[in-house]
DNA sequence: TGACGCTCATTA
DNA sequence: AATGAGCGTCAA
């Protein structure tokens, strides 16, 4: 039985309330329409809720789904026939009630929230026939005699008598015969065509590979977790193990849970471009590739995975936050790794974070959800503590490994040489760690080589002309880059603004600029950077990984990159070049931010046999971030963050959304928001604050205002934006976004 | 006068 | 998202 008819025959049997009768029906395109629009099904044609149909729309002919009865709130006249229901497995009633759901909590149209889940153009193509070649039944007809039999003819004929049937490309490659021998043989009847279904790009999963050693505290983790999926219902629970205490191996043993009775599991991680080696750890555990879905895989094997995930035979999918959307035949475990990564936060388009939305289709697809994290967010920590979220610890380090001490450089103390940021303590450490033979990282948060660039003769700032921001010097390519949009210009040999030449000074430092001081400082070191800039992929990312694994970089300078559950036996000491940065910004999560982000750094540090070493360079040395990080006491930490937010009524304890009102005309802008701000609704536990022009007022050449809202926990809060913004007629070159749970203030 | 660019409404 | 209508501008 294939899987598309698996689905088919169980999906809709228990929804009796709703039957196709052949007369109207509601289909939703992946458009951003705000509904789905009703169509005629034609005579004969058998449309079930979640087909996959094709539909006039205007002038162009679309795709969408079946989404269920006819709403009936259009003049029949204007009803039109769909055109034919596609050759695909329908969509599952989960998937369509998820992305109803999305759409309601995001407040992102319905079509739009259902574009990510038929994110690829050409899947509901049918699938493209493959053709193999085998020997004609002799049986048949004396072809081969009266046949002239060349050298490559008889290569292939052999060939085929000694093999099962073999596509084209095979037989040409194995025989070295080219095309037309292949096609004259079949003409001659010698050689018959046949069509075949492709298989499955995907293997299933081995399952009988043993369970690896665990430790005993790994063990309790992963038994917990196992129980959970074989209960078989919506749970969530939160894998709480600081660094390197095999948070992976555990919940592994929960994914072969899942997969022993069938169905899909997702695994969500951020930035999936870089984890090679969370893959060969993957591959060891189950044999074969898990089906990947991020940006960088190509157009082929989109459409692929889509179609594998849609029929169910991809039974692993490993991705990034889209992952989420794909069209499921049967999910049955949702993981979210890192569950507190700012980068399961989607900022543009429908705007939404990853991991709430994981819980969100666990509970409607019944099914358990696991987040696992060494720092955990504190919205999870907050679900942990009000027992709607189960927890399960792993306190120690796998193996032998120690949680490395930390220790607070008073940069103010200690001060670096002048244009310098490395001080005299990380300097004596950093030698000593070489001479030891081991390797050791630094870590500032800030790509190129310094953060502004300023004219010492006149005070020149170089700005980006879209943005409210400063241009970033990259030494390496002569630019000056801005971060936010990806504007360049040359780097200038002369002040644009006074002519003053030589008179450009480069301000604060970037990691190449730390590079420079490094290569100056240890000459005889090997030192590598690794940013977004050279490590692009997952190609550059896993280079960088061996030759750091096979002791050929001794030092590593890197951006929040290197936070990433990298695993280097040798590294036994982290230097937080400027552990204030990022503190200061007044975001609300600025302070969970930076804990977690030097934590997660600090985590690199000591994962083999040898202790390890973190340096925190600040100077504030008194700042409750620093010291809770300095006294790895994260209890405390969570608590006072906690009560200053129970204080001003923020998330976990009261809501938050944002209005980003945009446009290309500023006075345009400001008076939407002007007239939005007028209709502002008041009453109790509802707080809104604006219109403020944005952190970022001017981002990509457009002009940005904002409001915060500020509700009480029982607000309906959507519905309460939803009534307000119908309220106000804004002009169509001004935008209005809604970011429900906002994470970026800028 | 037509070509072009822009905004805005419509698509069932 | 794609399309077309409506409107204003501009150079010939």
């Amino acid at each position: 039985m294939s899987a598309a008819k698996a689905i088919s025959g169980n999906l809709f049997d228990d929804d009796p309330a709703f039957q196709v009768t052949g007369e109207t029906i509601s289909v939703l395109p992946p458009l951003p329409l705000a509904g789905p629009y009703d169509y005629l099904v034609p005579e004969g044609l058998n449309v079930q809720p979640g087909d996959f149909v094709e539909i006039p729309l205007g002038r162009q002919t679309q795709r969408g789904v079946v989404w269920g009865k006819a709403r009936g709130d259009v003049d029949p006249a204007k009803l039109r026939e769909i055109y034919g229901v596609l050759q695909a497995p329908p969509m599952a009633d989960v998937t369509r009630k998820f992305v109803d759901w999305v759409s309601a909590y995001t407040m992102a149209p319905q079509g739009a929230v259902l574009r990510m889940a038929m994110s690829v153009a050409d899947a509901l193509e049918p699938p493209k026939p493959i053709f193999r070649f085998t020997l004609a039944d002799p049986a048949d007809g004396d072809g081969e005699s009266s046949l002239r039999m060349t050298p490559p003819r008889k290569r292939v004929m052999a060939f085929l008598r000694d093999h099962p049937p073999m596509e084209q490309a095979d037989i040409m490659r194995e025989t070295g015969a080219g095309a037309s021998v292949i096609k004259g043989l079949v003409e001659a009847g010698v050689v018959r065509r046949l069509m075949v279904t492709p298989p499955s790009p995907f293997e299933a999963p081995d399952l009988e590979i043993a369970r690896p050693h665990l430790s005993e505290a790994q063990e309790r983790a992963a038994d917990m977790l196992c129980a959970k999926v074989a209960e078989d219902g919506f749970s969530v629970t939160l894998l709480d193990g600081v660094t390197g205490s095999g948070k992976t191996e555990v919940y592994f043993e929960a994914i072969r849970t899942a997969l022993e009775s069938g169905k899909q599991v997702v695994v969500l991680l951020p930035e999936i471009a870089l984890s090679a080696q969370w893959l060969q750890r993957f591959r060891d555990r189950f044999g074969v590739e898990p089906a990947l879905w991020h940006s960088e895989v190509g157009q082929a094997r989109r459409r692929d995975t889509w179609r594998a995930v849609a029929d169910g035979s991809a039974k692993l999918v490993v991705g990034a936050r889209s992952a989420l959307f794909l069209p499921y035949a049967n999910l049955g475990l949702i993981v979210v790794d890192e569950e507190h990564e700012h980068a399961f936060k989607q900022e543009d388009g429908v705007i939404y974070h990853a991991r709430d939305m994981a819980v969100a289709r666990a509970h409607l697809g019944g099914i358990p959800a696991i987040l696992a994290s060494a720092t955990p967010s504190l919205e999870t920590l907050a679900n942990v503590e009000a027992g709607r979220y189960e927890r399960v610890e792993l306190s120690e380090r796998h193996g032998m490994a120690v949680l490395p001490s930390v220790e607070i450089v008073d940069i103010r103390q200690d001060k670096p040489e002048r244009q310098r940021w490395i001080t005299p303590t990380l300097k004596k450490r950093l030698a000593e760690t070489f001479a030891a033979g081991e390797q050791a990282m630094l870590f500032l948060n800030r790509r190129g080589y310094a953060p502004l660039t300023l004219c010492r003769a006149c005070g020149h700032r170089f700005q980006c002309p879209n943005c409210t921001a400063w241009l970033v010097e990259h030494r390496a390519w002569g630019k000056l880059q801005c971060h936010h949009c990806g504007y360049q210009a040359k780097a200038p040999d002369s002040c644009p603004a006074c002519g003053a030449e030589e008179k450009l000074a480069a301000c604060g430092p970037g990691v190449e600029r730390l590079y420079e001081e490094a290569v100056e400082t240890f000459p005889q070191i090997r030192i590598e950077v690794a940013t977004s800039d050279n490590i692009a992929g997952p190609k550059a990312a896993a280079e960088l990984v061996n030759r750091v694994h096979n002791h050929e970089v001794d030092l590593l300078i890197g951006t929040q990159i290197l936070a990433k559950g990298y695993h280097f036996p040798m590294l036994t000491l982290v230097g937080v070049v400027d552990a204030d940065l990022g503190l200061a910004g007044g975001d609300l999560r600025a302070a969970e931010r930076s804990y977690q982000l030097m934590t997660q750094v600090a985590g690199r540090a000591g994962r083999g046999d040898r202790p390890g070493m973190v340096l925190l360079q600040t100077a504030d040395p008194s700042n409750r971030v620093i010291k809770a990080i300095a006294a790895g006491d994260r209890d405390a930490f969570n608590e006072v963050e906690l009560s200053q937010r129970m204080t001003h009524g923020m998330p976990p304890h009261g809501r938050l959304a944002a209005l980003i009102i945009s446009g290309k005309k500023e006075n345009e802008v400001d008076e939407a928001a002007w007239r939005i701000g007028r209709a502002a609704p008041r009453g109790d536990g509802i707080v809104v604050l604006g219109p403020a022009p944005a952190p970022l007022s001017l981002l990509r050449g457009r002009y940005r205002r904002r409001f915060l809202i500020r509700t009480d926990k029982q607000v309906r809060l959507q519905a309460m934006i939803h009534d307000w913004l119908s309220k106000v007629k804004t002009p169509g070159s001004v935008r209005v976004q809604i970011d429900i749970d906002p994470y970026s203030f800028m």
